[in-house]
RNA sequence: GUCCCCAUCGUCUAGCCCGGUCAGGACACCACCCUUUCACGGUGAGAACCGGGGUUCGAAUCCCCGUGGGGACGCCA
């Protein structure tokens, strides 16, 4: 068995697409899995539609998913180059091996690949046009998800533009078979492509490689594949939102694998592990961006507190609309409160913006409802009363506290807690009324709800 | 239009290859429980084998045909 070398190869195109991260990440595992080699392979041939930026944009997604490569730009390796755009003169060469075989010809300026077949011209209706069809032999393609599936490869095609470029079907075989490609991993809708392929590998005397198409990304809404221009599509937007990377991996993962059994939040390395080829579906699948919600949540409430602290960092640091933070301590404090509440890093701002200015909303229906029952400014005063006996050192002595309090007025722990959260947050959501008490402190819980208590 | 791929709850899927368990899990939705708000969590409900033919004692599972969905038909990649 030849080792296991998988490839991926984007175009730098400006976006990197969920559809893309899934195939980079299925190649990447199978490397992973097989102990092979996953090679990045930058399809650069266009060049107008190229930049610098452009080429970042993919290396940074696949840094940021973890989806480090063996071999490629920037780490180098002993098939390079890794930029189409720098291999003309392996193109070049290929391109004589191809002419020497003969099957090649050249028709206004352009290099066509010959089908081996009789020959006939017919109108193509669908074309508007007539063409040179051929009666070629059904090329087989096995298919290590799909089984074997045979195409009728039935007309000449371009390999070589009229103004000298070589052509994605051409350069696309020809780096397979000079970086020792073994396993092709790619989409579904490359699979019309692959007899063409197939063809050229043979006709350059080259060992065919196997493959595997993957099944395609669904929109949400609506018909066809996801496409860029869709909500949700492109991985970059996951990372702004604060997304955490191994949760969209896990989630992008399961859209056409499964593990076997029912688990479903499962660490890389499980994954790894049982991830294999033959065990990918063959059926598209629906992206569903509710479902990558909860995977993010499950992964954010199992996070390490330094873990997610240096994301919240980060998060605010490229938000920059929250109030800045000058204590570090405190800001943890609130952080760490806020932590096993979430849904995502992306509520985190509106979530402890309360915590950091003295200037926040009151939210008027809420504050209707909290007024309308039993008593709360009777609730509030007493309230006001008791804090300076109160102990702020820790939750449980906060709550010692406020049910003492309770305790003695004969009430319950929930006639102070509703008033007292409206007051120092304006709202009825958020973390336990104790840890709210306690990292906001005496002095900012004393004064805020004496305003509050003023203002009604 | 031609060719290729696919088909289990609304969605992701297990089961299919090696026919015979109330067709299992998760997300979403609903109800209840927990509760110090909001979440988390727990329990429960509703929810699927695309249709038709075969083969068979027996079909989600094997075969054929329809239908539906997806993809490809560029001197794009």
């Amino acid at each position: 068995m030849p080792p296991v070398r998988v490839r991926f190869a984007p175009s730098p195109t400006g976006f990197f697409h969920i559809g893309s991260a899934r195939t980079a990440l299925f190649n990447w595992l199978y490397a992973r899995h097989t102990g092979g080699v996953f090679v990045l392979r930058i399809e650069d041939t266009d060049k107008e539609r190229n930049s610098e930026q452009f080429y970042n944009l993919i290396y940074d997604a696949l840094t940021w998913l973890g989806l480090g490569w063996d071999e490629g730009p920037r780490v180098g390796g002993a098939h390079g180059p890794y930029l189409q755009s720098e291999r003309a003169g392996i193109y070049r060469e290929y391109l004589e091996k191809l002419k020497a075989t003969g099957r090649t010809y050249e028709k206004d300026g352009a290099i066509y690949f010959r089908l081996l077949g009789e020959r006939s011209e017919v109108f193509d209706e669908h074309r508007q046009k007539t063409v040179t069809k051929v009666q070629a032999a059904p090329t087989v393609i096995d298919d290590l998800i799909r089984g074997r599936v045979e195409r009728v490869e039935d007309e000449d095609f371009v390999i070589v533009r009229s103004d000298g470029n070589p052509v994605f079907h051409f350069v696309n075989v020809v780096d397979d078979i000079t970086m020792q490609i073994s396993h092709v991993i790619r989409g579904e809708d490359h699979l019309s492509n692959t007899s063409k392929h197939v063809e050229l590998f043979k006709a350059l005397g080259a060992p065919v490689p196997q493959f595997a198409h993957i099944p395609l990304i669904l929109k949400q809404n609506g018909p066809g594949k996801m496409s860029k221009r869709d909500q949700g599509a492109l991985v970059e937007e996951y990372q702004k939102r604060g997304y955490l990377p191994e949760a969209l991996v896990n989630f992008l993962a399961l859209l056409g694998w499964n593990p076997g059994d029912d688990r479903e939040k499962l660490p890389i390395a499980e994954i790894i592990r049982l991830f294999d080829l033959p065990g990918v579906n063959q059926s598209n699948a629906r992206f569903d961006d509710k479902k990558l919600a909860h995977m993010n949540m499950v992964y954010l409430l199992e996070l390490p507190a330094d873990r997610f602290m240096a994301l919240a960092k980060d998060y605010f640091a490229r938000h920059p609309a929250v109030p800045a933070l000058q204590d570090e301590a405190y800001f943890r404090e609130v952080m760490l409160l806020a932590q096993p509440k979430l849904k995502g890093l992306e509520e985190l701002p509106a979530y402890t913006a309360y915590f950091f200015t003295e200037d926040y909303p009151i939210d008027e229906k809420v504050k209707a409802k909290v007024l309308a029952k039993g008593d709360p400014k009777a609730r509030l005063a007493e309230l006001i009363a008791a804090l300076p006996a109160m102990d702020f050192s820790s939750d449980a002595a906060v709550e010692e506290g406020i049910k003492a309090l309770a305790a003695k007025n004969n009430l319950g722990f929930g006639d102070y807690q509703a008033v007292a959260r409206l007051a120092v947050s304006g709202t009825n959501v958020g973390p336990s009324i104790t840890g709210m008490f306690r990292v906001l402190g005496r002095d900012r819980v004393g004064k805020r709800l004496e305003r509050f208590l003023a203002a009604v």
